[in-house]
DNA sequence: GGCCAGGTGGCCA
DNA sequence: TGGCCACATGGC
């Protein structure tokens, strides 16, 4: 078997460690992080590619390729580093946004704190909204708990070197499935009913991330999402926050969110939804990122 | 045991 | 538009 490296340049204002760090905390069994590299099979068209990352003396990224099936070409290179540069938001210019959070009262901390952390992608289309779905109006571990199970029922499981590695299903798996199957795993019927439907357009590519990427303006992305149904607009703007790298998309109303904020600027009672559009005016063109960072900061606390 | 949870859709005025 | 309310179950 073929190994193949790449070797990335890091950019400024980015910490592998702190972004490991974060990925070591969310660990799904889609891949597994260590506080040195991290590494998940990713698949490319029919084919999957073992893919392991990491740092050398915090200038380089190096990406490790295996080519498990036998099939590497110069595309897949090319998919695979977008891939990374994908997951990892390298094109991001972070210093703007480091500027204003400095000089802000609930970002200030969490930057310092967190410094050199990107907004980790998910760039799986299907895998963000299931995702999202999950997390609707639960608490988070139990969303935790669903989607271990969702992707233990469902999805393929690879090994290596001894240790198994999953891939999230794929909608034309869940879209073929009965949807009591879904219903079994503990998520309300409702729920149940949003994931197969989404898992049903994205087969009959009604909805695709490619389709997605083509709309540069928010508003417009989120009418188009949330025309679906079980999408409102704390999915829509999650998905497109976590999955499309609009750097605008806040989920206002997420109530980690106010409870950061809460947290951030030692509260007695959560902020209104007036206070958050106020104090978020100044977080224009980084919502995204200041709420990726207030939920580190939060979920993170003793 | 009661309240809250990374909301959404549907109904009503 | 804005205000309820059902959904439904786990975690603390």
């Amino acid at each position: 078997m073929a190994i193949y490296k790449h070797i990335l340049t890091i950019p400024a204002n980015f910490s592998f460690l702190i972004n490991l760090n974060y990925l070591q905390a969310t660990e799904d069994g889609l891949y597994r992080a260590s506080p040195t590299s991290v590494s998940r099979f990713i698949q490319i068209e029919e084919d999957f590619y073992f893919v392991s990352i990491y740092s050398k003396n915090d200038t380089e990224l190096v990406i490790v390729i295996e080519d498990t099936s036998n099939s590497y070409n110069q595309n897949t290179e090319k998919e695979i580093i977008a891939y990374v540069r994908d997951w990892f938001d390298l094109e991001m210019d972070v210093s703007p946004f480091y500027k204003m959070a400095k000089a802000d009262r609930f970002l200030k901390k969490p930057v310092t704190q967190f410094y050199g952390l990107r907004n980790i992608a998910i760039p799986d289309l299907f895998e963000a909204l299931v995702w999202a779905i999950l997390g609707q109006q639960i608490n988070l571990q139990y969303a935790y708990t669903l989607k271990n199970r969702f992707i233990r029922n469902f999805g393929k499981s690879m090994k290596h070197n001894g240790e198994t590695y999953w891939l999230f299903p794929s909608a034309q798996v869940i879209a073929s499935l009965d949807i009591d199957e879904l219903l079994q795993l503990g998520m309300t019927r409702r729920k149940s009913e949003y994931i197969y439907h989404i898992a049903e357009l994205m087969t009959d590519n009604y909805l695709s991330k490619e389709k997605l990427l083509m709309i540069s303006n928010l508003d417009i992305a989120v009418k188009e999402l949330t025309s679906i149904r079980g999408i409102g607009s704390w999915t829509a703007n999650y998905v497109l926050m976590r999955c499309l790298r609009f750097r605008s998309a806040f989920p206002i109303s997420d109530t980690v969110l106010h409870n950061a904020i809460k947290f951030a600027g030692s509260f007695k009672q959560k902020p209104s939804l007036n206070e958050i559009k106020c104090w978020a005016s100044s977080w224009s063109g980084y919502e995204a990122y200041a709420t990726f960072y207030l939920w580190r900061f939060y979920l993170s606390r003793i």
